[in-house]
RNA sequence: CGGGGUGUAGCGCAGCCUGGUUCAGCGCGCCACGCUUGGGACGUGGAGGUCGGCGGUUCGAAUCCGCCCACCCCGACCA
């Protein structure tokens, strides 16, 4: 068959291409090298993420800005710690209008520094405070290696920035959308995550601490879904951002960011999708259902039709996106297209529907199909809709549970990793070489310290030192 | 950037070792017409390719040689 997808099992990386292929969701760009194009069907579940994540945002009082692209060189040189991250993934323009540039551009792997420099403009009291903006935008980080979606060198996103007036309210504010963004994965994406803390050798360049959402993937691989940085006074300091507070003396900021990106697209289809195709949860589907006339003759196809359009229309007014698919082609044809494409559910409705005044209804993520009476249809299909995504959020969460495992012996835990995969809950001693040794002998890195973890006295699964608490290992993309 | 793999029609591939009348082919998809339509129908006709690119060897290159490019996998780096 064409757009024939390979199986999970068989390769799973293979797999993903597949099903981006076959639902039509994005292509390498090739021309771009390390580039791609989000083709509609893709593009249409970023602008459900968009406005799902910006209601959110405007919802905790965050305000939407835009930033230039293009930021001197010498800002990213501001922060030591920041720049020797960034550098080697800079893209750098030296020539405009066919000329030598006075002072380089890098084009923005992210914005703490020209944001950084407006708010030493905008920020002179504490009234002033907090400062609570987002932006999206797209940035550029030259990769060596990429994956459609999960990494590719220029790749959209949104970076919330914010400055306030104490180091605790601050890290609420990073705590706080740390949570929206778990709120928005497990309740829009249907993807359960891990709320955790970074290690040092595992946060962002420039910050405190940084703090995620991990998310595990059906072949047992972690990702990283979102990010929410403490960023202290570092950029504050480096760009002068100073308030006056109460007692009239004159202050750093305390600053937070955080982002996700179009990867999340690449974590929808890793955690629902399987070897027909994509499954797409309800509230980020770009086609929820799809209806198709049976008929032989002209006669039955005027009745199908008739009866299909109206349903086609009701739905719709309930807000969902609906597709009346008449094309005169084979039925089961188009099963496995809107299969493979990613529709929530099928209609299909022929001559003994309309004798018997029903309906056939066959869910994405159920096996069975089932006749139900057209009367009531609309609210049996937007009820199943609501199910469908708590299904797979159920389903999502039992497998990501049955693939955490405490851990417990070094042996153990490399078998874990050379097979299943999953997230091996492991006492760490908190020694970053140890971290790393742990990496460069499994490719196993520490996801996070798990939010309101227990502590627990145990030994290190890699040193055998004393350990206060369990901490989340996982290969990871 | 190192190691491995792959580039031939939209997708999946054969042909390459042993250069030339099986060398522009197959399956699926696509277009037209007919017939069909409750899980990928069928028939007839048709469109579609600088064989990844450049250079070389040769009377002759998809095929042999060199260089380059892109994509995929594994590493280093990372949302």
């Amino acid at each position: 068959m064409a757009d024939t997808i390979t199986t999970r099992a068989k390769d799973f990386p293979e797999w993903y291409q597949d099903v981006i292929r076959a639902a039509d969701l994005a292509e390498p760009a090739i021309v771009v090298k390390g580039a791609m194009v989000i083709k509609p069907n893709g593009y249409a579940i970023w602008e459900k993420i968009q406005r799902e994540l910006d209601n959110r945002f405007k919802a905790t009082g965050h305000k939407n800005a835009y930033f230039p692209m293009f930021i001197p060189e010498s800002f990213l040189k501001k922060e030591a710690e920041h720049v020797e991250g960034f550098s080697p993934e800079l893209a750098v323009v030296t020539i405009g209008g066919g000329k030598e540039l006075e002072e380089r551009y890098v084009v923005r792997p992210t914005s703490e520094t020209i944001i950084g420099h407006f708010f030493n403009k905008w920020i002179k009291t504490h009234r002033d405070l907090p400062m609570l903006i987002n932006q999206w935008a797209n940035v550029v980080r030259w990769e060596l290696r990429t994956r459609m979606f999960l990494r590719t060198s220029e790749f959209l996103w949104q970076e919330g920035h914010t400055a306030h007036a104490t180091h605790d309210e601050a890290l609420a504010e990073v705590l706080r959308m740390l949570d929206v963004y778990a709120d928005f994965a497990e309740n829009v994406m249907a993807m359960p995550v891990i709320r955790g803390e970074k290690t040092m050798n595992e946060k962002f360049a420039g910050a405190l601490k940084s703090y995620c959402i991990e998310g595990l993937m059906q072949n047992g691989w972690a990702l990283q879904a979102g990010t929410s940085h403490d960023l202290g006074q570092n950029f504050g300091k480096a760009f002068d951002v100073k308030f006056q507070n109460l007692a009239g003396q004159s202050e750093y900021v305390w600053q937070t960011s955080w982002g996700v990106s179009t990867r999340l697209i690449g974590g929808l289809i890793m955690t629902h999708s399987d070897d027909a195709g994509l499954v797409c949860p309800p509230k980020l589907a770009p086609y929820h259902v799809v209806i198709i006339p049976i008929f032989k003759t002209p006669e039955e196809k005027a009745a199908t039709s008739a009866v299909g359009a109206k349903l086609a229309e009701d739905l719709k007014a309930k807000g969902l996106s609906v597709v009346f698919d008449d094309r005169d082609d084979r039925p089961g044809s188009k099963y496995f297209e809107w299969e493979r494409k990613g529709a929530c559910c099928r209609v299909e409705i022929g001559p003994k529907d309309l004798e018997k005044k029903s309906y056939a209804f066959k869910r994405r993520d159920v096996e069975k199909k089932e006749f139900a009476p057209l009367d009531g249809a609309v609210a049996h299909i937007t009820g199943q809709m609501e199910q469908m995504q708590k299904d797979l959020f159920n389903k999502a969460k039992a497998f990501r549970d049955a693939s955490t495992k405490q851990v417990d012996s070094w042996d153990a835990f490399k078998a874990m990793h050379e097979g299943p995969g999953g997230f091996a809950s492991c006492h760490w001693c908190g020694d970053g070489k140890c971290e790393a040794q742990v990496k460069e002998e499994t490719k196993v890195t520490i996801r996070c310290i798990p939010l309101g973890n227990p502590k627990e006295s145990g030994a290190c699964i890699k040193c055998g030192r004393p350990s206060a608490q369990r901490v989340l290992f996982a290969r990871a993309y």
